[in-house]
DNA sequence: ATTTATTTTTAGACAAGACTAAAAATTTAT
DNA sequence: ATAAATTTTTAGTCTTGTCTAAAAATAAAT
């Protein structure tokens, strides 16, 4: 039996972790779920009991697979709600958050399968994110390359082209990391060069940056 | 704010004061809640200082109109989701309750109001229950006779035509009391007797005694 | 009308989840 | 490489909702 906190932890825990291997810092959650470190640590360690993550102190967490199809669980239902909020009852793609963040905790295996059939087995939800299917299968987003990306808009970094100590370490000094949130503020034309906002700070990037950095739209 | 666990005592108190002016034990809470009598006490406590509930010490409850009104929304939300569970998702009406119970709980305004016009304004749930419209007022359950009702179904005793003394002291005598559960367990026609079931000991009754009581199904 | 039985309340404890303050470990910087 | 800063953990407290055991109030019975 997980809890409705502890869900709500691997949930926070498998969006800070993009790739599944990686480690996620107590900060790190403790800040996504709007609580206190201590707090994060008291989780993390009923979640290590459970069998839900690996987790050495001081080291971070990791989701077992136990963990994982759990939040993968959790994913899956909050998406399919919010489809068939916009969907079935007429609400706007800005006001389905929220109550989906309720109903993600409804247990019951029918009620999902016959919601999935209900609104015929839908592929992604009403931003664009994908559903896992029954087994826990997330499809995996596209990785685009921000050159590819349209002004204005918003993306997370995901991964590197170039993977030389070179570029990681331009990319550490500006603060880029896997998980940022990129907003391209402006691209020029002649040279491919963009202007970018990582955390409130602009940033003007080359084309050879822009290239090379994999982001996902969201 | 109503919590979750208020929510479900100010329903349980609600189901039970059949009529609106009655008075609660704290006994029949604690059974109904499947608690303790001491955990009632508690519960009860916590309602009265939020005024959803009228309580002396040793008295019993009653439930204020905030109170009711809290309850019936819940009832409503219950009820509605029932008949999603039926008519949308093809549940049957015997595999609704528990996920009800849970979906009861989300608190969305929006939610409810589009789910009821999306179920096209329903006014009974899968078991024949009414519907509680969105200001509070739940449609009264229309009085039977315990005469009237057929062979083999459940009824709950709701009031009395004959309020003699006589009568009411021998329905005392045979535990049936305003919300006792009867099932009828046969019918004579030669004389109009029947057989009931009250808390599983069987009981034969005369047509003077089944003319006099009224009952609603559920 | 007292005693007996039942119901209700109080007192004290516990688990889950969160918090504060302080200690310990790790990372960064000089 | 050691001091300074940051991150993480521990220890102790709080709230919600529950429990047990005992006390107090009410109801039933002789």
């Amino acid at each position: 039996m997980v809890t409705l906190s502890e869900e709500n932890y691997l949930k926070a825990i498998y969006h800070l972790a993009l790739r599944n291997d990686e480690k996620v810092s107590t900060n790190a959650i403790a800040q996504k779920m709007q609580t206190k470190a201590s707090s994060a640590t008291d989780m993390i360690k009923k979640l290590s009991e459970k069998g839900l993550v690996d987790y050495q102190k001081y080291k971070g967490v990791n989701l077992t697979e136990k963990g994982r199809l759990s939040a993968v669980s959790v994913i899956r239902k909050h998406r399919l709600w919010e489809v068939f909020l916009v969907d079935k009852l007429s609400f706007n793609w800005d006001e389905v958050h929220e109550v989906a963040e309720q109903l993600e905790h409804i247990k019951s295996e029918k009620l999902t399968q016959q919601l999935d059939a209900f609104l015929n087995y839908p592929t992604k939800d009403p931003h664009g994110d994908p559903i896992p299917d029954p087994s826990g299968n997330m499809p995996s987003t596209e990785k685009v390359l921000l050159a590819k990306i349209e002004n204005h808009k918003h993306c997370i970094c995901i991964g590197v082209k170039d993977s030389s100590a070179e570029f990681l370490q331009y990319l550490d000094k500006h603060n880029i990391a896997l998980g940022t949130e990129i907003t391209i503020v402006s691209k020029e034309s002649f040279d491919e060069s963009m202007t970018l906002k990582i955390n409130k700070t602009p940033l003007v990037i080359s084309k050879e940056v822009s290239h090379n950095l994999f982001v996902k739209i969201n």
